[in-house]
DNA sequence: AGCATATTGTGAAATATTTCACAAGCCAAA
DNA sequence: TTTGGCTTGTGAAATATTTCACAATATGCT
């Protein structure tokens, strides 16, 4: 298991190749790669040799083979299906969002208790409630669950999701979830991203 | 200036404590921070005394106190103007959020190119073209953009946004924008996010 | 007052992560 | 085929971050 920075820099390494790779660049090095993105070419190669790629030295790294490697290991090559779990006006701009389905995520599930919502249709996919919702992921097959519930609601529905067999979640309730030993549970949260800057301001503002 | 990580550890336990003061709480133990964030007692005491701020030894800090370190310190005692650069889905969800107003924030400027959606108001505020953008942000003295527009369009309106002098953003744009010595970008990158699931997803999958 | 129990603050140790620095290998040109 | 200029891969050094461990000290009970 790769350590959580290295992937989420390997994973940026490979749009940025992917580009490259869409201009008809063949090759690229890691002094490329680490202009592209303010890191150090010595970066770029530990990470890239931690997928057991290897380059060729006085050339640099095959972008093909490279991005074979890359999506193989990222888990970019198949598929995966996705419940929508709250959908509100932030659910609804994820999966409309044009890189969900491009990467290959596909939702197959969307739930909200608004019974107003129940029934209709979001981006071709009924919205049902969250009853049974343990059931639903486990009847779909889903791998990942998206989490777009108000706060006190959040830590329930990942219990159900988790016990359908969800192994994999992406929370934006600004909360901390509990979740069993095994299960991967990241957060995105606004509020945390908007108070960072107000404390890059604020210390600004004190230090001028 | 405290490392960033630290810092959002701070904005968390800023949270959790105001939630116990809430509750009628009067003093909370660094186990108690702990355990509410699965983090070490340690860590939290580290952080804390980051603050400078004391506590009482065999007995924990006063919750008052801290609350007032921490706002003061993470720059929450006073409010900030927001520009929305984007106003499509997600610009949308971020401004409609409840925690964006609850936590100081304050949208002044709303930009977008679309003709459709020029002049029509959201949560009140008029919808202007990014045409002058550098002066409109200077005019209005907003302290931090947050950038929904699609990846083409973000070094751009960037660019326009610090020219205006503004020196904290918050990019959705799922591309590496370059900014000048001492202008702060963060990054929330949700493709990014549901790809490193996909990793995890993977690796489970191959290692099982 | 003395004792038992609790919790902080912080050097020092342990870990984790990044960068340096250079031998080894590849390529092109002469 | 030799030379010179690149670039990789990776030990080892340097940094950064987290955790340990314990003296110092506050509280409450007898």
């Amino acid at each position: 298991m790769l350590n959580k920075a290295t992937v989420e820099r390997l994973i940026i390494y490979n749009r940025v190749i992917k580009e490259l790779k869409a201009q008809g660049e063949k090759w690229v090095t890691s002094t490329d790669i680490a202009r592209a993105l303010s890191k150090t070419p010595s970066q770029v190669r530990r990470d890239i040799s931690s997928l057991g790629r290897k380059g060729k030295r006085g050339v640099g790294y095959n972008i093909k083979k490279l991005i074979n490697d890359l999506d193989s290991v990222l888990g970019l090559n198949d598929e995966h299906c996705v419940a929508l779990i709250g959908a509100g006006n932030l659910g609804r701009a994820l999966i409309g969002y044009p890189g969900f389905k491009r990467e290959g995520f596909i939702c197959r599930l969307i739930i909200d208790n608004d019974p107003e919502k129940i029934g209709s249709k979001i981006s071709g996919i009924k919205v049902e409630s969250s009853e049974g919702l343990a059931k639903k992921v486990a009847r779909k097959k889903i791998a990942i669950a998206v989490i777009t519930v108000p706060a006190e609601a959040a830590q329930k529905v990942v219990d159900s999701a988790v016990a359908g067999g969800i192994k994999e979640l992406l929370n934006f309730a600004p909360v901390k979830i509990y979740v069993p030993e095994g299960v991967n549970i990241r957060y995105v949260d606004l509020a945390l991203e908007m108070e960072n800057l107000a404390y890059s301001l604020n210390y600004r503002k004190k230090n001028k």
